[in-house]
DNA sequence: CCTTATTAGTAACCTATGTTACATTATCTT
DNA sequence: AAGATAATGTAACATAGGTTACTAATAAGG
């Protein structure tokens, strides 16, 4: 497990740190689907990802939702860090996407470590500007972009995070994650395929060149 | 200045900080309208607000915009922050609401007091928070609202920053910030003044109740 | 005071996206 | 195998919002 840490994190973090994360942290190894945070939830403690990948998405009471960004190795989800360290409630849901192992710390030891380990501070503040920057692209994306466009690299994406070139989702969850409907998207699924860049089946869609 | 400077900082900071902070600082005041940072720049220092309002804008090669966030007084740009600290370009535009009196700080001693300030940890790590949760609000409005409501937030917004019941932007002005057509906006508005929210003069707009 | 530029009003039209409704096909249960 | 359930295809229609084009009103400059 260690050696795992290591080869993500030995150029990020101090030696000695690791070798205390290693200790107080708690690794967890979780299958695909598997929620970490649900909203409305207190968050004790922040993953650090060691392999796999988290998705990130906000979830309204009427069902509505909304895929924010993938959180990926070498990574931790600042949503959670802000939730922390102020004490507040998750206002967003986390799932992991594909098998994950990640380590969790408990957070008083993230504020110590800040006082203690400059390279852990560095990687703090490293991780908010990568998620201020994630959200800045979903904001344009959504604000600028058309849903087809949207939906190309929506497709290219999770292909890349998964490692396999074919999604395996149904219209209906494509479309939820991308705040629209389910005819829609099969409307414009269809499009792409006579395009030929894509083909449907019926659970999975295979991705040729997008 | 030092006093302003603790009526506003003097809950957040330590008062030996507050000192510190009157020294090495820059006290700036500036006119509403002032442009703070391009995009392309780098950034060497970072601002506290002590009154007065800036707004952040993301702005792109074509001419379009759209409005993020505002920056109120006893706060700092996490924007900013992040480019300090990542040594990297800015991404956005700043630009004073209102009249703006702010401090500048050079951003080595942002990392120095790290170290040493425990409230200043917390008040960095405050804004991050602040704005994150300001993106995904900024987001969510995209997402979600339909245009009518965007410009009723805006309106409103615009006049609470402002102290008036009144707005002096032409309907040009209000669509570009909101990444709409002017056509579109006047429609919008002038459904608004006859459902009585609002009065239209020639680059003014009454606020009646929103 | 007249000309010009800026700002706002309005109509006609277009398109992306959402909605409803129903048919079809594949998969699962028993 | 039969029926139930879930996933997809497709057509018809509604609407928010963008575009173009033109007019009207107001302000600014000489």
């Amino acid at each position: 497990m260690l050696t795992d840490l290591q080869s993500v994190y030995g150029t990020l973090l101090e030696a000695s740190l690791l070798q205390e994360i290693n200790q107080v942290g708690t690794y967890r190894q979780l299958r695909a689907g598997t929620e970490i945070i649900r909203p409305g939830e207190y968050i004790k403690s922040i993953p650090l990802l060691i392999s796999g990948a988290i998705k990130v998405i906000r979830e309204y009471d009427d069902g509505e939702e909304l895929l924010l960004y993938y959180v990926e190795e070498g990574n931790t989800c600042s949503m959670s860090l802000a939730c922390c360290t102020e004490q507040k409630r998750s206002t967003i849901k986390a799932v992991t996407e594909i098998d994950t192992l990640l380590i969790v710390i408990p957070n008083q030891k993230l504020e110590e470590w800040i006082g203690r380990y400059p390279r852990w501070r560095s990687f703090i503040f490293a991780s908010y500007q990568n998620r201020l920057e994630e959200m800045l692209s979903s904001l344009e994306k959504v604000a600028f972009e058309r849903l087809d466009e949207r939906l190309v690299e929506y497709l290219k994406e999770k292909g890349r995070i998964n490692g396999e070139n074919s999604i395996h989702q149904t219209h209906k969850e494509i479309a939820d994650e991308l705040h629209s409907s389910r005819v829609v998207i099969s409307r414009l699924l269809k499009k792409l395929e006579n395009l030929g860049h894509i083909k449907l089946h019926r659970n999975y869609i295979e991705l040729n060149d997008l």
